[in-house]
RNA sequence: GCCGAGAUAGCACAGUAGGUAGUGCAGCCGAUUCGUAAUCGGCAGGUCGGGGGUUCAAAUCCCCUUCUCGGCUCCA
């Protein structure tokens, strides 16, 4: 997006958006020296403000504000040539790779002698606001490619000398900011003054170029804003992020634990997680049931031979564990569930009346995951997925995948998340089955998500090799994506297999199959939803759904009585007749993050009504625990 | 797996001229019976992740190892 200003008197006002033509050379200059403009697109190019000295009226222009997308990347991508510039000072012999922005900042891959630990980014920054003080301008500069190349290996820099190697363009582009040359498409902002927010955040090892043979670099990740407050904004982002880390509510409210003498990526569900886990199987299975899925249960080990034919110990090897021996016979533990669903999908003749059949399971596999990446319960080894598979025609396979997409929202949309991002990805450059199949199952997809009036994003030759599928990726309270649904063709297994149904025709047919997963594994869904709800949960999950606090003993028989009514009905309570006062009753409940505080005075006792206070602090007109019973079970039901 | 940083009581953390461990909360005991986010006092709790080495002496220095964290790569 792109916008044009209009200045007036020393305040510049937005009035039109897209690019113009016919301003005078006045307006063009002030619009240039404006600190709200970052660079500019003459006639669809993008270029620096300081490229431009004239202006042609009959040329359209598009000046980049920074309101922009486009002029944060720009404004970014100079903050990372600052912090390359800033780094080579300290340390002459740093060799650089790449630095661009990013979403959410920058970072510059760097090659040297020393290693950073973090007190150097204290220095670095220091060195940064001496460059952006110096306020140097970014100067462009063309040169013949052959020429940069000898340039950069003059300098010493076999990064830039590789990257120039692979670049078609006879012309590149260099920029200067006060001697300190970098290999740049650009753009960039006219001087380094104009960073005005910036900050180093964290050190990593990165690959060059990302591939693990190659020599690890060390990163420097930073961000950049246009204002502090918006650097503040989001430094305060990040410390959300930090306190609604899951692993960390873990264990405030005793959800879950990893042990080490269990081993890494191996969860321990404790009562508080396991009663939560509980109430979403039970929630997966009635509606499974409804949605005319039937349910399984398969087991954990299966001969080595079974993986043979699926195919898992050709292209699914590297992420399944060692055989063990049983009476001589070697089997596996389990990566997937398919195969074990297709083996009762086999155990009789289908008809194509039956079609289409769903099976569906709360499924437990187990996958090597390299030690470097396991992470809380977003990834783990051994996981329960919510799996399903079903079999059908392929005149069904188009309505199938409108089904399971209604029900995944559904589903999603109870545990409140509602907004999305969807990736339908297509065939590979290796696969199985036929350019005629794929290209039906794709469309097949795709014609779901249009009905759907779902937007989605296509990603070109990401699908798997067996089939297409579409992703969904959730969209928790602060904004940010998690894969967990997803819906797979897969045309591979059933030839594998060999499975069959017989038509109309009295012949055999060949079912289409399609992998779902809708909260993908119930470990990170459960993660995703314990910070989407910083802990929390909505009541119908609530470990603990509400509390019953005494003011004094005197009140205890009557607390007892409150608290086995609502006991009664199915509500998840507690009781806190210990010897404290309230208010210290009151914390401990609310640090639970428990829904409901029922609290029981002498008033209470004599009137014969309870007290309510709400998670967030208020309170309730007294009433009958009947009444709050009604309450919650409403809730309990619609799931509020 | 790779780069870097870590691991001290149930939890959060102190503890660098190497001289056999502390604080707060939680736990237990006692007192207090007190109306909306911490009442007071006492007690107990650790072979300082594990193994090896240097030293008269190691939480502290060195090596190995396991795990955790931030990334890279990969993925539900």
């Amino acid at each position: 997006m792109s916008i044009f200003l209009y200045y007036q008197e020393a305040n510049i006002n937005i009035i039109q958006e897209g690019a113009v033509k016919g301003l005078s050379p006045q307006d063009f200059q002030r619009l240039i020296n404006s600190p709200e403009v970052i660079a500019i697109k003459v006639d669809g190019q993008l270029k620096d403000l300081s490229e431009i000295t004239e202006i042609n009226p009959e040329v359209p222009v598009e000046f980049i504000t920074i309101n922009s997308k486009e002029a944060l990347h720009i404004y970014r991508h100079s903050a990372s040539h600052i912090l390359a510039h800033a780094v080579k000072e300290l340390y002459k012999d740093a060799n650089f790779a790449i630095g661009p922005s990013t979403d959410e900042g920058f970072y510059y891959d760097i090659d040297m002698s020393h290693t950073l630990s973090p007190e150097d980014l204290v220095q670095i920054e220091k060195k940064m606001t001496e460059i952006i003080k110096s306020n140097s301008p970014f100067v462009k500069k063309k040169l013949r490619r052959k020429d940069a190349i000898e340039f950069f290996k003059a300098r010493q820099e076999p990064y830039k000398v590789e990257l120039l190697q692979e670049i078609n363009d006879d012309e590149v582009t260099i920029y200067d900011e006060n001697g300190f040359i970098d290999l740049c498409r650009g753009p960039h902002i006219s001087k380094t003054g104009r960073i005005k927010a910036f900050k180093l955040l964290s050190i990593a090892g990165a690959y060059w170029r990302g591939d693990e043979k190659n020599k690890m670099l060390q990163r420097i990740y930073g961000t950049a804003f246009f204002t502090k407050e918006e650097l503040k904004a989001y430094l305060d982002y990040l410390e959300e992020v930090k306190r609604r880390d899951h692993r960390k509510i873990a264990k405030e409210l005793d959800l879950f634990s990893i042990n080490d003498d269990i081993g890494p990526g191996l969860i321990l569900w404790h009562p508080a997680g396991a009663i939560i886990r509980k109430t979403i199987e039970d929630f997966w299975r009635e509606e499974h049931i409804k949605a005319d899925y039937q349910i399984l249960y398969t087991p954990h080990i299966a001969r080595l031979n079974l993986w043979q034919t699926s195919g898992h110990l050709d292209f699914y090897k590297d992420n399944m564990y060692s055989p063990m021996d049983i009476d001589d016979i070697s089997y596996e533990i389990k990566p997937m569930n398919c195969p074990f669903h297709i083996s009762i999908y086999k155990s009789s003749l289908k008809s194509y009346r039956q079609l289409p059949i769903r099976y569906a399971e709360l499924g437990t596999v187990y996958r090597y995951e390299r030690s470097g990446v396991l992470h809380g319960l977003m990834r783990v080894r051994g996981f329960t997925q919510d799996d399903a598979h079903i079999f059908c025609r392929e005149d069904q396979l188009e309505q199938e995948i409108l089904k399971i997409l209604d029900f995944t929202i559904f589903i999603l949309k109870t545990f409140g998340f509602s907004s999305y991002n969807i990736y339908l990805s297509t065939r590979p450059e290796k696969y199985v089955g036929s350019l005629e199949n794929w290209q039906k199952a794709t469309s097949a997809l795709s014609k779901a998500l249009d009905l759907k009036g779902l937007q989605y994003e296509i990603d070109q030759g990401e699908g798997v090799f067996y089939g297409p599928k579409i992703d969904i990726k959730i969209k928790d309270s602060l904004n940010r994506s998690w894969q967990c649904s997803t819906i797979q063709v897969d045309f591979n297994l059933p030839e594998r297999f060999d499975i069959t149904y017989r038509g109309s025709d009295g012949k055999s047919h060949r079912p289409i199959m399609i992998h779902r997963a809708l909260m993908g594994s119930l470990e990170r869904f459960f993660g995703v939803l314990t910070e989407h709800y910083a802990g929390a949960f909505p009541l119908w999950l609530s470990p603990v759904q509400a509390i019953v606090l005494t003011i004094s003993e005197k009140v205890n028989d009557f607390a007892m009585e409150i608290t086995n009514h609502l006991k009664q009905k199915n509500i998840r309570i507690e009781l806190n007749n210990e010897n404290e006062k309230i208010g210290f009753k009151i914390r401990e409940a609310t640090l639970r993050k428990i829904p409901y505080l029922v609290i029981i005075g002498e008033k209470e006792a004599n009137d014969k009504v309870i007290t309510i206070r709400i998670r967030n602090g208020n309170n309730m007109p007294p009433m009958t625990v009947e009444d709050f019973a009604n309450l919650l079970t409403k809730q309990i039901i619609n799931k509020e």
